[in-house]
DNA sequence: CAAAGTTTCCAAAGCGCTTTGAATGAATCG
DNA sequence: CGATTCATTCAAAGCGCTTTGGAAACTTTG
């Protein structure tokens, strides 16, 4: 059933029943009425092609997501991004687009998806530091919102990020405050943004207390277990190792007390760990007390905000860029305590 | 730039210069070759709507992404899927569309996006027994694929899955061989095609050697990392405790090794582990000897044959349904030995 | 009661592409 | 050489919707 039969059967112009179907005023609300059954008993829904090409709107929102470099990865936070933004993109009558790319693809992408018209905005996925993406979405004129921020980007748009450094930043005087002096960091890659700032919060607090930053004491890579795992290893069996560490990845932090208790010591006595936990659902950071202390952001609660912002983007033409800045929790479990005293060991 | 202005450039008929570029044979070479250039030059790309509505094709795939019922989780494995899948979807010119949503509105949402025609087919994810999505795409007419199969459905479809019950067969009969008596099964939710599937595997290994099935050495559930971490733990606890587990994923069965552990006892020495491993990219399982013993097999891979699958079905409207097992790989790793003699605890 | 608004509805054009059916000219055949 | 066939090209219709510019039917007003 299509418009125009829709019509015929109702003995009304489509004219009329298009403009009844999406709430025109130019339309006596009996009428509307009748339509609206009409629709509902015939099962009529609009042809989405049809109508996209008639409004040039394709209601329909891109996310382009890189598999990163190196190990063909997957972002793990991505099924919840996914979850949350899905929920907003339904309730507005959005389809929500995928295209999985090598790094080096995306900006085709882009554009491809601008000129065929497939999608009427994008989320841009991993920020990397002096992004070239945000250039390209500018000067596109493809509506875009950031999931986190680009430094070294001087031209306005509109992101939504955790506050990482200051994340960050109170993890570590909160460890400092335990006593540690010696932290290890092990942080993602840091080409990305959200690594850079929360390095930056990091040595913020060091250099505050005057505790020296030791480069053997940073890592940066691919936030997986074994990453976690490999490098927690390695630097517990330097000779002046580490009594804490800052993880940026839950499932790194497994790694890391898998590191810990190989080594026959006790997460959160001897060597305390605070992760950042995005909350994602197959992680759940303990029912009760958390296993992790953690810097807490929900990733789902970042995926509904941020869909919303580009929705309100694309439907309010020049708007001014908005921008949101989400400070995380700093939940307190059991993977930390006081520094062990020096003899202790 | 569009059709009609690149004709007029290159002072042809739209006719030609679309069959020009679609391939058709109805063209001198010379012609194409200059339709060919210029549309390069000129950086045309057709409209995806227009083409759509002309052809009543979308070139679009749909995933319909089931939050799962209790905890709104998103299956983990989901990100690879996509991976593999979207690396098909672009050599071959398909948009991958996805829809998030509890489990009560998938059937509107396959309805709406049939007489919408929003997709050329799609992708089934976790089938349950008897289930009822089946019917439903084979009666709309929609192409689709499963990912993994339905017990109960007797009308012919097409499907790709793991052999999980010989899978589950086999890792149960290699921790019978090394004398294992007591062997626990965390299994997925059992209303899961793929769970029931593995049970009956490793049912059939016990009966076969006459080992009696304790009910109480079996737990079903969300596999989630506290899954695997709460009910070992509890298993531990019993009189008669497993001294064996059987995971049914790689997340549960990182607290598996937790809960194991926090007992002081040591993996692969006191208690040992199987899980399935579905070779997600980020908790890689081990890198060069395995953690986990495990069955294995890789679900990006299933998402790069299952698109394809799909792709062929549209293609050849009246194919037969298609079929494709695969058989998990055993592979060994440091989670597994011999059952501990009875003193020897 | 005619003029001027208001409501309510409609015919037709247009979105950018594909595809049918026909036309043109060149090549082949009896 | 006229009749066929073949290779190229084109004009126009159509995909299912929205939207412009009226027109008809009703109300209100002076």
């Amino acid at each position: 059933m299509n418009l125009k039969e829709l019509s015929k059967t109702l003995g009304l112009s489509q004219t009329t029943v298009s403009r009844a179907l999406n709430g025109y005023p130019e339309v006596k609300e009996a009428t509307r009425k009748l339509v609206r059954e009409a629709a509902e008993t015939h099962g009529y829904t609009p042809n989405v092609r049809a109508k996209s090409l008639a409004t040039g709107r394709s209601n329909a929102i891109g996310h382009v997501i890189p598999t990163a470099n190196s190990h063909e990865m997957v972002n793990p936070i991505f099924g919840d991004f996914i979850a949350g933004a899905g929920e907003v993109y339904r309730a507005n009558n959005y389809e929500m687009l995928l295209s999985v790319t090598e790094d080096a693809n995306e900006e085709q992408i882009y554009r491809t998806l601008k000129t065929r018209g497939t999608v009427d905005g994008v989320i841009l996925h991993g920020p990397k530091m002096n992004d070239t993406r945000i250039a390209l979405l500018n000067e596109l004129e493809l509506p875009f919102v950031v999931h986190g921020r680009a430094s070294g980007i001087e031209t306005p748009y509109s992101w939504l990020d955790v506050n990482n450094r200051s994340a960050f930043r109170r993890a570590t005087d909160f460890l400092l405050d335990l006593g540690h002096k010696r932290i290890g960091l092990l942080n993602g890659l840091e080409t990305m943004d959200f690594a850079y700032r929360r390095r930056a919060g990091y040595h913020e607090a060091l250099v505050k207390r005057g505790v020296p930053l030791d480069p053997d004491l940073l890592r940066t890579g691919e936030m997986t277990e074994h990453y976690g795992y490999f490098n927690t290893r390695e630097m517990l069996a330097q000779s002046n190792p580490p009594t804490a560490f800052l993880v940026s990845s839950i499932i790194s932090a497994l790694g890391v007390r898998r590191a810990i208790e190989e080594r026959g010591l006790t997460m959160g006595r001897d060597v305390s760990v605070i992760s950042h936990d995005d909350t994602l659902s197959y992680l759940a950071n303990g029912q009760d007390v958390p296993i992790f202390t953690a810097t807490r952001s929900s990733v789902r609660d970042a995926g509904r905000d941020l869909s919303q912002m580009l929705i309100t983007l694309i439907n309010t033409p020049n708007a001014s860029p908005q921008q949101k800045l989400l400070e995380a929790e700093l939940m307190v479990g059991r993977s930390t305590g006081p520094a062990p005293s020096p003899t202790g060991r």
